[in-house]
DNA sequence: ATGTCC
């Protein structure tokens, strides 16, 4: 692989054959060792048409469907950009929703056990079917498709503050319910409310530290504070229309003269039917993410008042699956381009025009969740952020699940974490040691080459007391 | 990630 270092935490990726732009990898040297055949996979993504700048990688990046888990990469419209659906990943709109205890640690301590308790049955996941909220029929489904948690706050469910501290405002727009095929929303509509497998969860936790207090204290945040972390995507919903929708870009893709070096990168110009079809359904995909993790925080809240009698606020909720139609400059030139982020999160700047009012000082909210053991990470966007504005979105697998669950068993797993003071409530002893931390990264090495290679800051940094284990 | 193969 041509490589070569531009600064402690950013290599190049050389261009050479059919790419249009170079890699640029944002990791440091330690990271990048683990990132094994990903680098091919950014160089894939570098021969797409349109690519603007470079095929970026982030800390975290590794091995996925197409385009690397951790890949940014933005196409211009204007210049036969595509939108490939293998840039957004098979979980539509997977993000994290973090919300604030008025609650400290210290209370909440004589009574973890029996929160623990009751969020373990009110919180749908693994196999089971079903989720806390069942939509009346298809016709309101489609208005979860369409409207997001708006529609869910016009029934009742959550408040105001639920759609200010949201991405989008709580709905992503040119939703089309008509671009989402039958067997999409059949899997759609039993499993609202439900965190489905895998690295999902739903954690309560404690402000650890704190490393910039006016910031932590604009989202919402200060030390020894309780918090709750809901980590899920779109379900069946989102990982069928991803397969839907990739399997026609296969087919047009030949009629609009694009060759790939991956048929994992099937894509269609943004200006397109099959690309502005796939855009409705992905936007319908993640207003059906936001509803979903909406609806879990709901039933925490209920949990935690009649536990604790604590509120839950919301300090934010983001998606780290998504593209996006964003202006940027590009060589002083502002364009609009079509995003696509992939296990990288966006970063928006202090003083950027699509913050909330009460955010636009400090800069947008960056959720990174960590693993059961460790720790989970509040991060913000920087002025001059790179990558478009984007940063890293978790650890990052190192081991198969294979080899995750070979490694340990599910109860040795569950008695080391109570031992260290972390209950956990697993849905499958299998799931759980397929989880276990060392089957990660260290969450804390990836923030810091995101800090140190310009793409975010700091802000505070979050520990389990709880799990509940997807 | 995913009713881990229609």
């Amino acid at each position: 692989m041509d490589l070569t270092q531009i600064d402690r935490y950013e290599f190049r990726v050389e261009r050479r054959g059919a790419m249009r732009v170079p890699g640029v990898v944002f990791a440091s040297r330690a990271l990048l060792s683990d990132a094994g055949q990903s680098l091919e996979q950014v160089r894939n993504v570098a021969t797409l048409p349109g690519i603007v700048e470079a095929s970026y990688a982030m800390p975290d990046v590794h091995w996925g469907y197409g385009f690397p888990i951790g890949g940014v990469a933005a196409t211009d419209p204007a210049q036969g950009g595509v939108v490939s659906p293998g840039g957004v990943g098979f979980d539509i709109s997977c993000g994290v929703r973090l919300l604030a205890a008025d609650l400290t640690a210290q209370e909440l301590a004589p009574v973890l056990g029996r929160l623990m308790d009751a969020l373990d049955p009110a919180v749908p996941r693994g196999m089971t079917r079903g989720g806390v909220w069942t939509p009346h029929d298809r016709d309101e489904l489609r208005r979860i498709l369409t409207d997001g948690s708006r529609h869910a706050l016009e029934r009742g469910h959550g408040e105001q503050r639920d759609l200010d501290r949201c991405e989008d405002g709580g709905a992503v727009d040119g939703a089309d319910p008509g671009q989402v095929g039958e067997r999409a929303l059949e899997r759609g509509l039993h499993q609202v409310g439900s965190l489905g497998s895998g690295n999902h969860f739903l954690e309560v936790q404690r402000v650890a530290e704190v490393y910039d207090a006016p910031v932590a204290t604009a989202f919402g945040l200060h030390p020894g504070q309780v918090c709750v972390m809901i980590h899920c995507g779109s379900r069946g919903l989102g990982h069928q229309i991803c397969g839907d929708q990739v399997r026609r870009m296969e087919q047009t893709m030949r009629q609009y003269g694009i060759q790939v070096p991956d048929r994992q990168l099937a894509c269609a110009p943004v200006d397109s039917p099959a690309g502005q079809d796939y855009l409705a359904a992905m936007a319908a995909a993640a207003n059906y993410g936001r509803v979903n993790r909406h609806m879990l925080a709901e039933a925490a809240r209920r949990v935690f008042a009649e536990v604790t009698g604590a509120r839950l606020d919301l300090v934010y909720d983001i998606s780290h699956n998504l593209a996006k139609l964003e202006e940027h400059e590009v060589d002083g030139v502002p364009r609009w381009l079509c995003v696509h982020r992939k296990g990288a999160t966006r970063a928006l700047p202090p003083g950027h025009p699509d913050l909330p009012p009460d955010l636009r000082a400090t800069g947008q909210p960056v959720l990174i969740p960590g693993t059961m053991g460790t720790a989970s990470y509040v991060l913000t966007g920087v002025p001059g952020g790179r990558a478009f504005h984007s940063t890293c979105h978790g650890a990052g697998r190192v081991q198969s699940r294979h080899q995750a669950a070979r490694s340990v068993s599910g109860r040795q797993l569950r008695d080391r974490l109570e031992a260290q003071g972390i209950a956990v409530r697993p849905s499958s002893w299998r799931g759980l040691a397929e989880e276990h931390p060392g089957a990660y990264k260290d969450v804390a090495a990836v923030v810091e080459a995101g800090e140190g290679a310009g793409l975010c800051r700091s802000v505070a940094r979050l520990v389990p007391l709880g799990v509940v284990k997807g």
